[in-house]
RNA sequence: GGCGCUAUCAUCUAGUGGCUUAGGAUACUAGGUUUUCAUCCUAGAAACCGGGGUUCGACUCCCCGUAGCGCCA
């Protein structure tokens, strides 16, 4: 579609909507599809609206739609009408919708557009497997087009099994996609279509046209493994004397392999992802970029922005891989922006569930400004776990490394490796009498003197005063930690304060 | 097998016939910023699938290959 039809569009004139099926967690693909109807229906003023395809009863469970609206919201993506809300024209799950599909079903029935097939699946599949093998299309030969109707009343009254056809005009289906342009099919190579497995229960392409056209759906956007549905439904829309929505296939997000991406590739749900520590900001910011970008240099979008900015003419045709390397570069970028206290009730979840912490209840059962430690049994303030999580902000790139990354903050005794106080090869001794001297420093300063600026300067006049300054920086900063790499001796022994901080020098003593 | 879609650095992408020695970001490499890690800064390496056209001129338009992917109820 071209910039000119799309400015023809009148703001609320646009309904979108996503449609997932409640068989398994919401995934990368529905997640970007939903924002992508949901970006068009904001920037056009339009409605955004979501409806529950679970057609499928053997898989469709309602806590599979329970998440897929959970994730989906922590997504920031909001619909105006749909099961959980309701709206003009709902039911907006398919399993409520059978007596609307049944008026049309018998409609086509009736105009002679369809008929019943009672041809085994055993015979159809033989059939198809005869047709591949001499390299034509597979289609159905159209067999019970011709039974007479005395002969299906008969084998309708037997209750011999059957399916509902659609007789298929052999014409060549063109239609326009907003992202590709003109796609052309066929209909003569698709053979009679199965619409319908009974009267009340139409298959996926039927059943998506009706709901469409019920819910007047404007613009269908989805992934583009739907564009071989498309000219199938356009024919149903014409049988069926409905308007024909514009149609936008977004190319597919791939695993590393390039090939749709699924579990396989280890692809996650929203979910997990929630669970792993990315934040909603993150995820929608890239899959928003992955297939679409405004044109420019700017990558940093949130969701008002990317309102502002998305335009369909700007995505992309091909498929995009989701590279996870990025998506990490972009969370460690949106973790850097918190404020320290959104940050720290981000983070606080990981340290409990690591049994770091655990918070100390208020008389209404609720955390309070404390939490105690639960390997030492000491109280620790919000206000300091806030410094602590200060700390490794920038070190962060999900909020799930939070505890590998500061749990010597919340240990009694640390434990490791004599090996790493070693700075460079110099010797035992020598490294012991490091520390005996900065013990001896640092024993001096006064506790209401024990500030970050404080120990810098002391310690760095006498770090500089050996010429190494690693040589006492580094066994410094592992009689803290206990740990290779991590914040600075400074900022880590002004908030484990002064007594800790001797009491974890004595122990590296102990080590070596 | 049939039909369809796609094709710029490793990856996400800018580029809509001359503005391009093809730009940005991530990742990577090197250097710098108080020991390590991270952040930040600077620099570097890194791409137009192939072949034909069209044109004064093609990454950009057309055709044919090739490859990848999707769908087949």
């Amino acid at each position: 579609m071209m910039e000119e039809d799309l400015k023809l569009i009148s703001p609320g004139e646009v309904r979108v909507r996503i449609a997932p099926s409640p068989t398994g967690h919401l995934h990368i693909g529905t997640a970007r599809t939903a924002l992508f109807n949901y970006l068009f229906a904001k920037k056009h003023e339009g409605s955004f609206i979501l409806r529950i395809e679970d057609t499928d009863v053997e898989r469709s469970k309602k806590e599979w739609e329970q998440k897929i609206i959970e994730g989906l919201k922590w997504l920031g993506i909001e619909w105006s009408e749909g099961p959980d809300i309701g709206g003009d024209y709902g039911p907006y799950r398919q399993s409520e919708r059978r007596e609307i599909y049944s008026k049309y079903i018998q409609k086509l029935l009736k105009e002679d557009k369809a008929y019943y097939c009672f041809c085994s699946k055993e015979e159809l599949e033989s059939q198809k497997q005869y047709q591949m093998s001499i390299g034509e299309p597979p289609r159905y030969s159209g067999k019970c087009q011709n039974l007479s109707p005395q002969k299906v009343k008969e084998y309708l009254k037997a209750k011999k099994p059957f399916i509902i056809r659609f007789k298929t005009p052999s014409k060549k289906i063109v239609f326009q996609d907003m992202i590709r342009e003109k796609i052309e099919f066929d209909t003569a190579l698709f053979g009679d279509l199965c619409i319908a497995k009974s009267l009340t229960d139409p298959l996926y392409n039927l059943a998506c046209v009706i709901d469409d056209f019920e819910m007047k759906i404007t613009h269908v956007i989805r992934g583009e493994d739907h564009i071989p549905n498309t000219p199938k439904q356009i024919l149903f829309q014409e049988a069926l004397g409905f308007p024909q929505p514009k149609f936008a296939h977004l190319p597919l997000i791939l695993g590393p392999d390039r090939s749709k991406l699924s579990k396989r590739h280890g692809a996650i749900s929203i979910t997990e992802y929630r669970k792993d520590g990315y934040l909603a900001e993150a995820l929608t910011n890239f899959i928003a970029l992955l297939s679409w970008n405004p044109g420019t240099e700017r990558e940093v979008f949130s969701m008002p922005s990317l309102i502002k900015e998305f335009s369909i003419e700007k995505i992309q045709k091909s498929g995009a891989i989701f590279n996870i390397t990025k998506l990490d570069w972009m969370n460690g970028f949106y973790i850097r922006q918190k404020s320290p206290e959104k940050l720290t009730e981000y983070c606080i979840p990981y340290l409990v569930e690591k049994n770091l912490i655990e918070p100390e209840l208020e008389a209404e059962g609720l955390p309070g400004q404390f939490y105690k430690i639960i390997e030492t049994g000491e109280k620790i303030s919000l206000k300091r776990l806030e410094k602590i999580i200060s700390l490794y902000q920038e070190r962060l790139k999900k909020l799930s490394e939070i505890p590998e990354l500061t749990h010597f903050f919340f240990k009694g005794k640390l434990e490791y490796d004599k090996e790493l106080l070693r700075w460079k090869d110099i010797e035992d001794k020598e490294i012991k009498n490091i520390l005996k001297k900065v013990k001896k420093i640092l024993s001096k300063i006064k506790s209401e003197n024990w500030t970050e600026k404080n120990l810098t300067n002391i310690l760095m006049a006498e770090a500089d005063k050996i010429g190494d300054r690693g040589k006492i920086l580094w066994p410094l900063r592992v009689s803290l930690t206990g740990e290779k790499a991590s914040a600075g001796p400074f900022e880590v022994a002004t908030i484990l304060g002064k007594e800790k901080t001797l009491e974890r020098l004595n122990q590296s003593y102990d080590i070596l």
